[in-house]
DNA sequence: AGACGATCCCATCATTTGATGGAACAACGC
DNA sequence: GCGTTGTTCCATCAAATGATGGGATCGTCT
């Protein structure tokens, strides 16, 4: 299956492209029980046969499409690390907050794959739980607030977790948002990201000293 | 359908209220769409058309729901409102996170119910917005961040979602995070609480003063 | 007792949905 | 030309799902 998934994400143009792309937008918008094999395949404009001839069933492919999220996901992350390296701290946060930001609002299908895998228990056992835990970790050292990957304070975990769970929040939520605060979606996106370096930049600014049980 | 809601409030142990429980429950855990009639019936051993009897169809049913949960929300709130009125800002903001910390966290589903409704766009229109504005205003009223409900800035409105939603993600999440951070489940709530104090006092303390563009 | 309404279940229907078999078609090598 | 392989569509199936009709059961009122 990697094979097949290596094969679409580097061919966009191919039919195994074309299907992983319709079924990323429509499984991100409503999510794998609310997304039938046809639509996908009517947004291709092929038949349903010709779309289980290349993905199997509807599993794999859901499946398939995590992992291509996945694979974005730890690209950028990637690039981000290389700008950011070497940085003082509250550049580098903020720099990640915008360009992590940037990104998601071009791919908000992403967040939503994601906020729907952390929330949706499927009814069969997950699976793969998609690296968000190394992520985590990752960005916690690219923030220089850990060690190594091994070692990262619990609570360090957790406030990565609520600053890339905001960002996915916003991103997802901009149809419900971005009404309640009656902003243009480029003033909604700079709104986005001062709210979230306002709130986040303090917090991994003030060396952890801050009252904790 | 509200006084249908208000009579299955009024008396759980009633058939209306049973099915109205087990629907919350369910819906809460697999979405709509990743729900079916006869799982509901299923767990309150009863016929489908008994259901059906009771509460028409299934989308009606699961309004009734979303309703039921912001009906208790709503309650939560203004209990919440009573006891910090009149505190410092600060100590406001800490009670009201682990007051509505500690009641989400016994009612997981109002959680998923509201993270599913952010970011499931249904194929259908949506209907009602279910309040979340009006909460939110309200919200930052409480925190002494704004005048009326009608002038709240909104980087404050980004503020106050960013900390609800914070919280729905740590408790929605929990199956996923809590490993991550390897605790059992007591701890992790205790960690929950500490992390939201810790990113989010701060920032609504610093007066409002950070650099906004 | 008898009537009536409310409640509930069995049997069933129509539609949707995931999935498959088989035929048609094209490209390619021989 | 001819077989092979890969790709696509048409027709169809079986299961799941939402929904309904009709009848059984129970309590209540007269």
């Amino acid at each position: 299956m990697a094979t097949i998934l290596e094969k679409a994400r580097k061919d966009p143009s191919s039919m195994k492209g074309r299907i992983l792309a319709a079924a990323r937008q429509l499984f991100g918008q409503y999510g794998f029980h609310g997304t039938t094999t046809r639509m996908i395949a009517q947004e291709v404009e092929i038949d349903i046969s010709t779309l289980h001839y290349h993905w199997g069933e509807k599993g794999d492919l859901y499946e398939a499409v995590v992992l291509d999220i996945c694979e974005d996901l730890g690209q950028k992350l990637v690039e981000v690390e290389k700008i950011i390296h070497g940085l003082p701290r509250q550049d580098r946060l903020s720099i990640s907050i915008e360009m992590m930001t940037d990104y998601l609002f071009e791919n908000p299908e992403s967040s939503n794959l994601i906020l729907f895998r952390y929330f949706g228990k499927s009814k069969e056992g997950d699976g793969l739980d998609f690296q968000i835990p190394e992520f985590t970790a990752d960005i916690a050292l690219s923030m220089g607030l850990a060690k190594d990957r091994k070692s990262v304070p619990p609570h360090v975990m957790m406030e990565v977790l609520a600053l890339m769970n905001s960002i996915h929040n916003f991103v997802s939520g901009e149809c419900l948002f971005r009404p309640m605060v009656n902003r243009n979606r480029e003033d909604y996106i700079q709104l986005v990201k001062s709210t979230l370096k306002f709130v986040h930049i303090p917090a991994f600014s003030q060396g952890h000293d801050y009252t904790r049980e």
